[in-house]
DNA sequence: CCTACCGATCGGTAGG
DNA sequence: CCTACCGATCGGTAGG
C-alpha cells in the first residue's frame, strides 16, 4: 500500500500501440499481419499476445486514442466564451491541429473504425456523434445570436466544416508551407465570410 | 469480317467488376477474399481467374471506373458558359451526384486506391491531379473576373470545394430528406456566400 | 519473450 | 467453370 500502484499500460504495449498506429495508417487494418507488427518490435509475432488479447483490440486502442484526442480538443472549443465564430474557428482549427499532429491515429481513426466489430464500432460511433453534436451547436449559437444568417441551414454547416478537417489527412504532407493553424484559419474564413465579392465583409474584416 | 468484334469487356467480367465494387466498399479491398468474390458469384475461386490476371487488376478496373465518372461530369462543369459560381456550383453538384448514385464505386475510390501498386497508383494519381486542376481554374477564372475576391486562396478553396465533396461518402445514407442535387445546391451557397449576417449577398440572393 | 504448433485461409495455377 | 493442388501466411495458443 505504500508503493503506487502500476495503473499506467505497460510501455511496452505503448509501444505497440505506436506501432499499430503507423502500420494500420500505412497499409491498412486488413493489410497489416501480426507478423509485420512484431517485426517493427523486433520479437515474434506470438510475444505479442502477452500484452494484448487481439488485434480488434489493438484497432480499438488506436482509434479510441485517436476520437479522444478529437473529442478533447472540441470540447475545450466549445466551452470558450466569445462569439460563435470564434468558437467555430476554434473548433477547426484544433481539429486540423490534432489531425497533423497525429497524422497516422487520425487516418486510422477515420478510415479503419468501420472495421470494428458492432460493440465497440457502436462506441466509437457514439463519440462521433457527440464530436458533430458539439458543432452543430456553435452553428445554433451563431444563428440564435443573430451573427450568422438565420436562414443556414445547421447540419449542413456542421458537415461542411467536419469535411474540410476531416479530410485534411488525404491531402496534407509534412513540410507545406502552411502551419496546421493557418490551415484551420484559411477554412475558417472561407465557411464563415464566403467568396463573393459585394460582400460588405470584405470591409469589416481587419 | 462480316460480324461485329467483340470489344465490350465479357458480361461476367463486368458481374466481377460489379460484385468487387459492393465488396471493396464494404470489406474493403485487404478485407475482401477472392473466395468471397466467388461465393457471391456462385463459381469456384479459380475460376475467376479466366476473367481477370489478378485481385489487384480487379481493384485498378474498380478505381478507374471511378476516376473516369467523376472526370467526365467535371469536365463538362469546367466547360460550361457561365458565371464562375455557375460552374463552381455545376462541379459540386455533378461531383455529389456521381458519389451518391455510384457510392461503393466512391468508397472504393476514395479509400483503397492507395493500396494499389506505384505504376497503377501514379496513374490514378495523375487523374486526381487533373481533377483538382480543374477546380482551381474555376475558381483562378472568378478571381480574374472579379467575382469572386481578390485575396481568395485558390488552393485552399478548391479543396474545401473537394472536401465536401468526397466526405459524402462517409455521412451520406440513402433515404436521407435531401437529393444529391440539394446538398450540392447547399454546400456551394455556404462556399460562395458564406454564414456571417451582415453581407449584401443576402438581400441579393434570390 | 521464445519454441513449437494449431486449423484455416490466402492468392493463384495447371490441366481439363 | 471445375478438380485438385501449390507454398505461404493468417490470427492465435500452450507451455515454458
Amino acid at each position: 500500500m505504500a508503493q503506487t500502484v502500476e495503473r499506467t499500460v505497460s510501455p511496452r504495449r505503448a509501444e505497440l500501440v505506436a506501432a499499430a498506429t503507423r502500420l494500420f495508417s500505412e497499409r491498412g487494418y486488413h493489410g497489416t499481419s501480426m507478423k509485420h507488427l512484431a517485426d517493427t518490435l523486433g520479437v515474434l509475432k506470438g510475444s505479442l499476445y502477452a500484452h494484448i488479447g487481439s488485434k480488434e483490440e489493438l484497432l480499438y486502442d488506436v482509434v479510441a486514442e485517436g476520437a479522444g484526442r478529437f473529442l478533447t480538443r472540441a470540447n475545450a472549443a466549445a466551452a470558450l466564451e466569445g462569439s460563435a465564430s470564434d468558437r467555430l474557428r476554434a473548433f477547426l482549427v484544433g481539429h486540423i491541429e490534432t489531425a497533423i499532429e497525429h497524422l497516422d491515429a487520425a487516418t486510422v481513426f477515420l478510415n479503419e473504425w468501420r472495421y470494428l466489430s458492432d460493440d465497440l464500432r457502436a462506441d466509437v460511433q457514439d463519440k462521433r456523434d457527440a464530436y458533430e453534436g458539439l458543432i452543430r451547436r456553435i452553428v445554433t449559437d451563431g444563428i440564435s445570436s443573430g451573427e450568422f444568417r438565420a436562414d443556414a441551414d445547421v447540419a449542413m454547416t456542421a458537415r461542411l466544416v467536419l469535411s474540410a478537417g476531416n479530410w485534411v489527412y488525404a491531402w496534407y504532407r509534412p513540410g507545406g508551407s502552411l502551419s496546421s493553424t493557418e490551415i484551420g484559419h484559411r477554412y475558417t474564413e472561407l465557411i464563415v465570410r464566403g467568396l463573393e465579392t459585394n460582400s460588405i465583409n470584405a470591409e469589416v474584416a481587419k
